[in-house]
Parts: structure tokens; sequence; C-alpha cells
RNA sequence: UGGGGUGUCGCCAAGUGGUAAGGCAGCGGGUUUUGAUCCCGCCAUUCGGAGGUUCGAAUCCUUCCACCCCAG
């Protein structure tokens, strides 16, 4: 960070520990800090928790003795992230919302907000590295490899992350705790956040119930024998056990039954035992359009590849074509891809991008 | 209302005289900035009902009830 001494900088400060302790570190290493809260969904049932976020970032802001903004994303986050959110759900598929946000919101709109506010630097508490290379910035994985978000960033545009800084990227989670004791921040005992960012965590088959009406039909089994009955293909994601509220059966193994497949047409939920898990692997799947965070590769290369946040790496071979879409081919074969969801590519320490899954094959 | 069979937790299912396995589901918790997966914990004083035999029964006897199958 040479040469950033004067540079102010706007961070994104949720509330939480992590952007405190970002927003403190950076404050230390010499620039001038200003905090951004942003509220991006208004619900006023219990579940929001966006009104003592507020405070619990306006009392870590006059800890740290910087000026904390306040904006409201709310209606961008409906139409950019929310409206797809659910057009996915709609269409059978299991969408990650945070991917989009971040692209769309954190270093969309409010990056470009924080330029207006005067930075030249714009900063988040994700646990991910940038490297600044001469083809243009480069997105590492957190050091701390249990906490790395790299994942969620993978659809980020690569000129975004330009003037883009994660402190938190060389720490771990309990070393992130402890400078926010010594430091002092009112927020170093708050609980990690879970759920849908910004809209939180709440019982989700009911909270999608609220936007998505409900299509009973039948869930089967492969060969089609009935087992029981789903509120909605919208409310299971592949490779699903809980939920499906299907007991012993006569002849059955024994073992618990997950969701193998959405029939659309017939409206079917296809499950399949855990001791026919072959039901539900696939060795290949058809990406949208990748999210390059690399110069495109010109053919097929070898990557690692992430189909669900804090999955293990998956060794495959990544083929563009042209349209920018990918084919990815898995050395072996993997459970439940889900279209919907996001892969991310890796090379080594390196996040190469990204796209949504749409096919499996 | 003839013959045969079966009735054990929501479901599947062990247990044939010695004081109710296990699995699934469910619930609770842990992990987790996506619904998941995964991990941990809880979950039948009671064996269709009522009597009886026995030191002691889900297991033996009697009887009633329910369901299934075959005959009709």
């Amino acid at each position: 960070m040479r040469g950033a001494k004067q540079a102010r900088v706007v961070i994104g400060m949720s509330g939480g520990v992590d952007s405190a302790v970002a927003a403190l570190l950076l404050r230390e290493s010499g620039h001038e800090v200003h905090g951004l809260f942003m509220s991006n969904w208004e619900d006023e049932d219990s579940y929001c928790t966006g009104a003592q976020d507020y405070q619990d970032a306006r009392a870590t802001a006059r800890e740290l003795g910087i000026v904390l903004h306040r904006v409201s994303f709310a209606e961008d986050y409906r139409r950019q992230v929310f409206a797809e959110f659910l057009s996915e759900y709609r269409r059978g598929r299991t969408p990650n919302p945070d991917v989009l946000c971040n692209r769309e919101i954190k270093f969309g709109l409010c990056q470009r907000y924080a330029r207006r506010l005067g930075a030249t630097l714009f900063a988040t508490g994700h646990y991910a590295r940038l490297r600044q290379a001469q083809s243009g910035p480069e997105l590492l994985r957190a050091l701390d490899a249990s906490k790395d978000q790299s994942y969620f960033l993978c659809a980020v545009a690569r000129p975004q992350f330009a003037q883009v800084r994660f402190p938190l990227g060389e720490l771990v989670k309990s070393e992130v705790r402890e400078r926010a004791r010594r430091a002092g921040l009112p927020v170093f005992e708050k609980p990690d956040s879970t759920g849908i960012c910004f809209i939180g965590e709440r019982p989700f088959a009911e909270f999608l119930a609220r936007y998505i009406a409900p299509t009973p039909g039948p869930i089967e089994t492969g060969s089609g024998r009935r087992l029981g009955t789903h509120r909605g293909l919208p409310f299971y994601t592949l490779g699903q056990r809980g939920g499906l509220e299907i007991g012993g059966v006569s002849g059955g193994s024994g073992d618990p039954w997950y969701v193998a497949r959405k029939d659309l047409a017939r409206n079917a939920l296809v499950v399949v035992q855990a001791h026919e898990r072959g039901g539900v692997t696939a060795t290949a799947l058809r990406t949208g359009t990748i999210n390059w965070l690399d110069t495109p590769p010109e053919q097929h290369i070898a990557v690692a590849v992430k189909t669900r946040y804090r999955q293990a790496d998956q060794a495959a071979t990544v083929e563009p074509r042209p349209d920018g879409s990918a084919l990815i081919r898995f050395d072996t074969p993997q459970w439940a891809l889900t279209p919907g969801q996001t892969a991310a590519l890796y090379c080594g320490e390196r996040c190469l991008g990204g796209g949504v899954i749409e096919e499996t094959l």
C-alpha cells in the first residue's frame, strides 16, 4: 500500500466484526477512512437485523473516530438481485444471491457511491486477497482457507477490483476477533452472520413462500415409485436431504433420501437413496458467460473448481466457448451439481473467474 | 361370523420368557455471508385393547378389535 498515505478509503461496514477490523487496519495504515453502511433490505420482521447492525456500525465508527455514511440501495437490490433470485427459483434453479449482490451492489453501485464520497479506494471486510499485476488485478484466496470468500467475488468484473482493498485477506478469524478486542471495538464478540446477506438468517422455505406460490406434486424414485408429496419444486435444491419427510420405506435400504433432479414437465421431485448416489452425480457442466478475472484462455486449461461455497476444490478442465460460456469437465463425478449455483475457477491461490451453472452433462 | 396372515415410536424394522436394537423422518444445536450437504444431541416406562399364567411377558394362554390375503 505504498504511497497510499493520504488516500481516502471508503469501507463498507456491516456492523459486524470483520468490517470493523478491516476499518481499523486501514486507519492504522494511515488512510483517511470513511465508513459506509448499506441497508438494502427493508423488512419490519424480527429477522431483519438492519437496525441493530446500523447501531453497531455507528458505535464502531465512533470508537474508531471515523465518519460513517449511510445509504440504501434497497430499490436497486430488489431490481438487480432479488428479482433475478426469484426468477431463478421459479425456474426450479438454485441461485446464489450473494454472488450477484457483490457484482451488482457492493462492487457496483456501492463502489460508485464511494467514489462520489471522494474515495480513491474502496474496501470491504471480505476474506480474500488482491494482487495488482501488470495485466490487471488478480483475486486470490484468503490466507485463512476456512474463511475464504473469493467464491462470492468471482463474478465481480475485473476492472472493479483495481482500486479495492481487502484488509482481512492475510488474517485468520481468531486474529480478527483478537484485534477487535484489543482495540475495544464494541462488536468484538458479535456472532458471525450467516444467511443471505442483507436479508439475513430466517426460515428459508417460509421466506420463499412469501413470493412463490406452492405447487405440490409427487416425490418419486427414479423408477417412478411415489414416496410422498413435495410443496413445490422451487422449495428444494439438488442434493438436499432434509425436509423431504420420507420415512422408512418397505423394501428400502434404510438410507436417507436425497433430491436427485426436478422433472419440471411433470412437476415431480425425483429422489435417490444414499446407496444409489450415482443418480445425483455428473461429470461435466455448461456455464453461462464466464466472468474472467484473468486473460481468457484460448483453449482448455486445467483448473480447480468450486461448485458451491465452502466445497472442496475439484480438479477439472475448462473449455472456453466462442459465446463466452464454458464447458467444465471434472476428473471425477460430482455430487449434486446445481443449475443456478456458481462455478468458481481456481489455479492455485488464484481465482480465475466464474460462471453460473446452466446445465449438467 | 370359512380359511390363512399381520398388528412394536410418524415410517421401515430387530427382539419368541428376563426387563423395548437400529435406520428413516422429525426436533434442537454446531459448522456456514446461498436453500443445502456434513457433524453432535434428543426422540416408545412401552409393544392393537382387556384379562390370565409366571418371581418376571412385546414374547405363553384366553378373548375382543383392526387391517391384509385367499376363498366366497
